[in-house]
DNA sequence: AACAACTGTTGACGACACCAATTATTGCGC
DNA sequence: GCGCAATAATTGGTGTCGTCAACAGTTGTT
């Protein structure tokens, strides 16, 4: 019988959760969680974003997303905006300190992925992120 | 400001999330869930195991293995036996029900894999699989 | 004007990770 | 042998999370 870490799936699976294990202990002291961050990470690209979109683009239920919003703009790291368009849609835009904390916390990050990635030198981490992105597919990531 | 997709971290959590649901959705017919059908690969593969030991080895909280072989036992795919040498320990086996029941959804589950690495061709996979057993590391997987 | 579709929001439910406490048993020090 | 820390399985509680249903306000269509 063909081992459990035999199938590639499952150790995606595996490594997912510690992944995100990981990122979620480098985030406790600053209150927020993976989800949030990956809010504000989403929202430094694009300048404003709705929140159906960071709910399609993410992949989180829009239910998930009130509440993030809501932590976020508790913080100041980021606020609703009425869309001018549309008055069902609220922009969400990032504030200056919610700029400020990706600044100060970018390093740290890095360090996040670095620490899973320990076994790999350089170029296999090069190899493994390629082939990543390739699996994950044009959709969110 | 550099995109989330470029994290090599972030993307192995969010298809970790995808891999698991993929798994999870090819199980739903059968009543089980990912957790249970680890428990049932493990087991496959040791003829016995105590219940600390899949704890420890599958990564999950020794309360939460009360409960998926409870759930085993239920359906007939495994069972308690005491153990001999200590009266604390339980050793865990699998029925010849819960072997049929692996015989039976091996080629499915090839099948989520199959699914999941859509994207690549067997040489990336194979590569893939070898980098992401090396980031597993040593422990668990 | 009537009606379907959409956005954000609230609420509920189940699954799950994490931790504390309990019971029964074992092993160790004395 | 006796006392005591350590261990295996179990129970329970807490917080997070994914998923779905329902709702109000708004838009677009016909």
């Amino acid at each position: 019988m063909r081992t459990l870490h035999a199938d590639t799936g499952y150790l995606l699976y595996r490594l997912g959760l510690r992944s995100g294990q990981l990122f979620n202990t480098f985030l406790q002291e600053s209150g927020l969680r993976l989800r949030h961050y990956a809010v504000l990470r989403y929202l430094a690209t694009c300048e404003g974003a709705l929140q159906r979109e960071l709910s399609a683009r993410l992949g989180y239920d829009p239910s998930a997303i009130v509440g993030l919003v809501d932590d976020l703009e508790k913080l100041g790291f980021a606020e609703r905006r009425p869309a001018p368009d549309d008055r069902r849609s609220r922009i969400v835009v990032l504030t200056e300190d919610g700029r400020a904390f990706l600044r100060d916390t970018d390093q740290a990050g890095r360090r996040v992925t670095d620490e899973l990635l320990t076994p790999l030198a350089p170029a296999e981490r090069e190899t493994l992120h390629t082939l990543l992105a390739r699996v994950a597919g044009n959709g969110l990531a």
